[in-house]
DNA sequence: AACGAGGTTATCATAAACGACAACATGGAG
DNA sequence: CTCCATGTTGTCGTTTATGATAACCTCGTT
């Protein structure tokens, strides 16, 4: 019985699978943001004022703390220098 | 004064141009949305049971009335198929 | 050790998403 | 025209994101 079983037998469960694929999407999101702050050089504070908003907002988002709408998406990459695209691939 | 330079005048007002930018950026989701739907071939009620919820809130979704949250995107996508990126790329 | 920059956490108020249900619109099939 | 499937709109209650502010943590620098 080692890790990888243990983790295939704990995804065989579908309601720990669906909260796994949820941990997953929740990652690459936050990875993405993370991403585009890294590109644009800005402390969460700088990126903060370019959100009209505060610092404290910014952690939290970069957190996972907080479930973003699209518009604060597109806003935290415009002041990135960024657009956004929401690009659909088969599962 | 054509159309072209009308469009041109009207975005040069930087209120007028960001309203514009959420504009496109609302349609493209939207059409991305649609666009999963039709390939996954579901109705709006079909849809809305997989995603435990009912068609009246689809409809919302579709007809660009809310915001939708990264989550519901998440499982908008997944109910039609698909996995979500979020692709960001210079503007 | 003292300071400051960058990030985190807590809390509150407000606005908005979301789910549910009902009523209504629309357009195609018979 | 009448049905029926599909989509739309209105409204209500509940949950949650968001903005604001303040306090706190963690390092690296001096």
């Amino acid at each position: 019985m080692n890790l990888q079983k243990l983790k295939a037998r704990a995804l065989s469960d579908p309601q720990v699978k669906a909260e796994y694929d949820n941990l997953e999407d929740e990652f690459k999101l936050i990875n993405q943001l993370l991403s585009m702050r890294a590109q644009a050089g800005l402390t969460q504070e700088q990126l903060a004022k370019r959100m009209h908003t505060s610092k404290s907002n910014i952690s939290r988002l970069e957190r996972g703390n907080t479930n973003p709408s699209w518009a604060t998406l597109v806003k935290y990459a415009h002041a990135c220098g960024f657009e956004l695209s929401l690009t659909p691939h088969k599962a």
